[in-house]
DNA sequence: TTGACTCAAGTACGCCTGTACGTGTAGCCT
DNA sequence: AGGCTACACGTACAGGCGTACTTGAGTCAA
């Protein structure tokens, strides 16, 4: 498949915001930011008309207005910046990430008992 | 601390060859390149020159040549880096990229361990 | 129906990035 | 000494990115 063009920092915000939308006006998108991230309304308006052409999000007319969608799930774009982030920073090794994240960022007590039924799981499922 | 400029995808894999050789000339960046990652030499050496006025490395002649060596340890780009990363994909949250890197890419059974004692640790350390 | 207002779409623009070329000079061969 | 080679440095340039201004068209009040 004709690898997507990555989003770039200012193409993710405005996405996640319209994942979270689920479809959205450019000005449901500007309102969606939060009031501490200044943004120009005709910022956003760019942004969601890259997202379309990079193939990320269509736009149906309602009106005169453009409704837009994502095309693309969360997690199939997640899956590729994390890859691309490994391959950069580790050399597309996994775990050296997996021990900065726990170690250098905090991660709450809760969270590490998910953690370890996480890793529980897998160590059964895994070895089938 | 004013904030370095990030480092992008080319200068982050010059920057890691850096860090691995500890100091180098330019060409011996270049030659640390892996083979099939075909890369000019000048181009590495723009690289360089960006580092160093990113304020990533430093040079010092030897003869007339550069002798070039990073001013700034891994640990502390990979940090600004994730969280970079960690902010602008999952609004600052640690667990979902965690869950992502366990459950969506392959983690070998000894890292599986090693996680699990990560958290052992973790879990008597914490609660001080 | 004309002005004032609102908003979508197009256009703009300077900086960054990836990539490399051209030029000049230090050293080596003959 | 005159040329050839190797290499450092500066320069270049097209495309992407972050950000916004401008223009034109629909809408409501008087």
């Amino acid at each position: 498949m004709a690898r997507r063009a990555a989003l770039s920092k200012g193409e993710m915000e405005v996405a996640r915001l319209l994942w979270q939308l689920k479809q959205a006006t450019v000005r449901q998108v500007h309102e969606a930011f939060p009031a501490d991230r200044t943004i120009d309304f005709t910022t956003v308006q760019t942004y969601l008309r890259r997202l379309e052409t990079k193939g990320y999000a269509t736009a149906r007319l309602q009106g005169r207005t453009r409704v837009y969608s994502p095309t693309v799930r969360p997690r199939t774009v997640i899956r590729e910046t994390i890859d691309d982030l490994v391959d950069r920073l580790f050399g597309g090794e996994t775990m050296p990430l997996v021990r900065h994240l726990i170690e250098d960022r905090g991660i709450r007590d809760e969270d590490l008992a998910e953690l370890r039924e996480l890793i529980d799981r897998l160590e059964k499922g895994e070895r089938s």
